[in-house]
Order: structure tokens, then C-alpha cells, then sequence
DNA sequence: TACCACCATATATCTTATATATGGCTCCTA
DNA sequence: TAGGAGCCATATATAAGATATATGGTGGTA
């Protein structure tokens, strides 16, 4: 028993007249009188009785049919729903977040965007560090990261760059430099520099090891941190300095003060990683609504 | 879409791999292949991700899995449910009954003694006169009915007797014969008969007259009754006397006393009403319980 | 009684699913 | 790293089965 044969049902019980029927289905009276026999057959019970005047239902067919009409129904709304999940209006995103991602404006602004959008997606976030999200994204735990390049495996991962979001230098409350607003990173060179272990975010970590080099200065390494924005309890404890993205200095954290840095200042870069060679149109609709949401939406609130 | 595509789309899923899907189906790997294909392609979406070592869900594909399985599930049902109601064991019986039908206590017994036996139908009761019941009965209006015979349309009704049940005559109350246990229909030769008009009951009728006649005389025909259980009111208001099936004597209603009738005594036939050609197991089930209900529970209550 | 409407049957055709044979890719292992 | 195993894809052939065409049969109707 196949769908056609749920469809000729319900259109003959409706038609009362397998001629009309057939022309309905678009197709002749014969093979149709044939097939709903044969399906009667298989059922081991009449759905129709034969008259004069066209074809009434018995009891059965009667009890049966909105059973018939449920199932072609319900076909229906798959196909539709594959449908939907076909042009990205419906479906569920798994979205991987690099470690203080949510706390830029821009992010957290493209997700609620999206879900306004397409409110037949429904999203789930999970926030981890550069390898650890890739790692996912590849297994399929996610479908789509916003990670700081560089990437360990660029070969299966699609990089997209996102923005570059200034950097901030975190002082201890009390430091010398406290009312300073803008600062070399030369003047830190004697200060022990707070960081993040270098396999969770060597694009970042380089990039701030390079920009104490373009200073002229080589930092002294002060005691690492468990993640990148795990720094900042170190700073304030007076463990050392510390260079984060400037959307860290959301955090407020007593104990610690931002402050621009003179250049050279280092960058810490956001991109979006996808699988190499997919292409859904749930992914690539979100990757549009976040760059069309980082480009509109990137100013950050005034250092206090 | 067919149902086919369904089981494939499903079975693939759960075994996580083409060939061992195709195994399980009962088929090669090639055709399980193209087919899963050409359902992506008609879908507009790819359910399964190809890897070196099978095949998995994609987003998609899992959002979708559940439903299909409902799909198929419905599907099992609805043949599931033809079957049932091809062994009797499910469906809706509307049944039709001649008047004061219900009142004989083997009738409500074998449909109690049904609705235990097959849970799964539902009855409908239709209270009528023989040649209305007929009429229900061709218009498919009922499955079934007891009726007095005989019936107007012996070519298209099928009827199986059921039993004959005794008669008794009731007089008013204050009645000279109203402490004679047993009367011969001759004494009643000058009192007025209340009957219902023939085309209600020509069986039963005629039945009554013929008593008459054999007991050598002619009843007065009095007032006529608008059916067969009417005569009792008329019987009670002092207009005549009535014969009566047995069962009537159930009505418990007052100024009117049931007598046996010496004989010769009239009998009003019951009898199964089917559509001549139709032996839907339903009914025939529910036949060969009220004859048995009709066998051994035929005792009535003794007369006051 | 002849006609009309409608379903059933018989045979032919054609679509389409499936089988067979084979190629190609990836991962695993010696 | 080369060879083999596992597994999916493609191409062609075959078979099944759905549909079309032609026609017969039946009951209702003018």
C-alpha cells in the first residue's frame, strides 16, 4: 500500500465516481477501477460499494477514510518541511562561539536578528576555545563557528574573516598608569604579561607577542591564564598586565582598568568557520546576517 | 513520494549505511542508492551525508527522521485497522429493531453480550416498523435490523427467522376476565380489537386474525393504534382488548392485565433482516450471537 | 426497448524500480 | 606507501507493475 493508493482512495470517496475520479487524477477509469480492487484485495475488505450509479463507501471505508486523509496530510507537511529546511526558513543551527565572543555587541545583536528572520530556526550556542571548536564543527556538533583564526586543521575548516576587534591593555587597579588613557606597550616591557596558553589562540597570542616586537620590547611572561578571558581575575589579583579584546572590558570586574594601546597594537581577529564544501542554506543565510550585522553594528560603548 | 521512499529514507537512517540498509530491505545496493537520491533531488535537500565509511543524518535528515517514522507508523495502522474491520472485530454496526424489540430481554442481552465480546465496535439502535427498517436497510441508513416478517421487499432483504414469541391478551383492568389465568380468543369474539394497521406489521397481523379464525370467530376491530406497543394505552383507557407480543408485558403499565391465550394462539414472528448478497463478517458475527442469546435466554419473567 | 452512465475485463504499452557489473574514493594496515 | 577492504556512485540491462486502449456487461432511465 503506497501513497497513490491513499490518494485514489480519498479522491474516489470524495468524487463518488471512479470516472470522475480518473479525470481528477489525470488519469483513465481502468487502471484506476484496478488498482483500488487490487487494494481492497490486499486489505482483505470492500472500501466501495459498486452501483448502478456510480460507487458509494461501505462501513469500512467510511471508518478508514480520515485515517487516509491524516496520512496523505501529513505527507504533505514533510515535504513541505523538507522544503523549508531546503531554503533555510526552518531547521536548528548549532553555533560554536570563541571564548568572549558573546560579550561584542555585534554578535549577540546578529543572533537575535536571525531568529527575528527566521523564527522556524531554533539555535543552540556553545562557547569553547579555537581547536576545541573546530574539533566540533568537523565531528558535526556544530555547524558553523565564530573562532579566532588561525585554524589547526585549514584543510576541512572554511575561514571566513569577520572583523578585527582592537585590543585593550588590562592594569591592575592602583598601577602607575591607572589614569593614563592610551599606553606603549613598551612601557609595560617590565611588567609580567598575563596570557592565555598559545594552543588556544595562537592567531591572537602571536598577534600580541608580535606587537610587543614591533614596540621594541620583549614582554616577560607572568603566569598563564585557563582561557583568554580568564586573564583578567589574574590582572586584578596584581599578577601582572594583560592585552584583551576590547569587548572584554564589558566584564566589570572591579580591580582592573582598561586602556587604549599606542601603536602598534595588536588585533584580535574573529572569523567564521564552516565545513570545507558545504554550502547549507541555513549556514550561509546566518553567515550573511552576521557580517551584514558586524559591518552596521561594530561601535563599541565608550572606555569609562 | 511514496511510501517506499519513506521505509528507505528510514531504514538508511537507522542502520547508518546504504548496503546494510539494502539488505535489510530486501534489495541491492545500487537501486537503495539512486533512490535515496532522487528523493534528495525531488526534495531540494540532501538527507544523508556520504563518508568514506557510510552514511549519516544531516541536520535535515534528523529534523525529518521522526516524521517519517510517523508516516510509516500511520501507515501500519491504517492496514492494521482494515484488517480489524475485515475480521469483524472493529468498525460501527447501526442497527434497526422492530417495536417493542427492546422490551424482549434476549435482545439487550446479545447486544451486551457483543459489545463485550468485540470491544471495538460501536452500535447504534434505530426503533422502527418493519417496513421502515427495510427501507434503512437498502439505503444503507442501517447494517442490520430485527424485524417482524414478513418484509415488503423479500428480493433485496435476506431474512433469517429468529424466533417466535408467544402472545398475550391484555384487557383493561375491572374486566370480567381479569382473574382468568388462561382465555380462549373465542371469548373475546364481541369485544373491540385494538390493532396497529396492517403495513406495520402484515406478519404479526395477520397472525393475530388467523387465531382468531381458527378459534371459529371474527374479531370487532376497534380503534387502530398507531403501533404495535400503542394498543396498551388504548387497551388501558377501556377502548378494547389487544393481543400482544410477550414481551409488552414489561411495561408495567397500569389499568391493563396480560392473560395467556388458550389455543389456537397467534405467535409474532422475529426475524433478522440483512441485505440479500452482503455477508460482512461484522454482521455476521452479531448474527450468530443473537441466536444464540435467542437459544438460551429465552425465559420471561413470570406474569403477575 | 434502446440508450446512457458507469464499472469490469482483457490486452498492449510504457514507465520505473530493481538487478548486474563496474568504477572510484577513503580509510586502514602491513 | 602500496595494497586491500569497505562502501557509495554510475551505467546498462531486465523485470515488474502501473497505465492506456479497446471492449464487454449491467442497471437505471427515457
Amino acid at each position: 500500500m503506497e501513497i497513490r493508493h491513499f490518494r485514489y482512495f480519498v479522491t474516489i470517496a470524495e468524487t463518488g465516481n471512479i470516472t470522475h475520479a480518473a479525470e481528477k487524477l489525470g488519469m483513465e477509469q481502468p487502471p484506476l477501477s484496478q488498482q483500488i480492487r487490487r487494494l481492497e484485495h490486499t486489505l482483505g475488505i470492500a472500501l466501495f460499494r459498486r452501483q448502478a450509479r456510480g460507487v458509494s463507501l461501505t462501513e469500512a471505508g467510511r471508518a478508514l477514510l480520515p485515517h487516509a486523509r491524516l496520512i496523505l496530510d501529513l505527507r504533505r507537511q514533510f515535504i513541505e518541511d523538507a522544503h523549508g529546511l531546503a531554503r533555510g526558513e526552518k531547521g536548528h543551527l548549532r553555533i560554536g562561539l570563541a571564548g568572549a565572543v558573546p560579550l561584542l555587541p555585534s554578535i549577540p545583536f546578529a543572533i537575535r536578528q536571525f531568529s527575528t528572520i527566521a523564527p522556524g530556526v531554533t539555535l543552540s550556542l556553545e562557547e569553547s576555545n579555537t581547536p576545541a571548536l573546530c574539533e566540533a564543527l568537523l565531528s558535526y556538533r556544530t555547524d558553523i563557528t565564530i573562532l579566532r583564526p588561525p585554524v589547526p586543521d585549514q584543510a576541512n575548516v572554511h575561514v571566513i574573516p569577520l572583523l578585527d576587534e582592537p585590543t585593550l591593555i588590562a592594569l591592575p587597579k592602583g598601577h602607575p598608569f591607572t589614569d593614563v588613557a592610551e599606553i606603549h606597550l613598551s612601557r609595560l616591557a617590565t611588567e609580567p604579561l598575563i596570557i592565555f596558553p598559545r594552543e588556544l589562540g595562537p592567531g591572537f597570542f602571536d598577534a600580541i607577542l608580535a606587537a610587543y616586537r614591533d614596540a621594541g620590547v620583549t614582554p616577560a611572561l607572568g603566569q598563564q591564564a585557563p582561557q583568554i578571558a580568564g586573564t583578567i581575575p589574574l590582572v586584578a589579583a596584581g599578577l601582572g598586565v594583560s592585552i584583551v579584546p576590547q569587548s572584554l572590558h564589558q566584564l566589570h570586574t572591579g580591580g582592573v582598568t582598561f586602556h587604549k594601546i599606542a601603536r602598534p597594537a595588536p588585533h584580535a581577529a574573529l572569523a567564521i568557520g564552516v565545513r570545507r564544501g558545504e554550502q547549507p542554506p541555513l549556514i550561509n543565510h546566518f553567515i550573511s546576517v552576521l557580517q551584514q550585522a558586524c559591518k552596521t553594528h561594530t561601535e563599541l560603548p565608550d572606555l569609562p
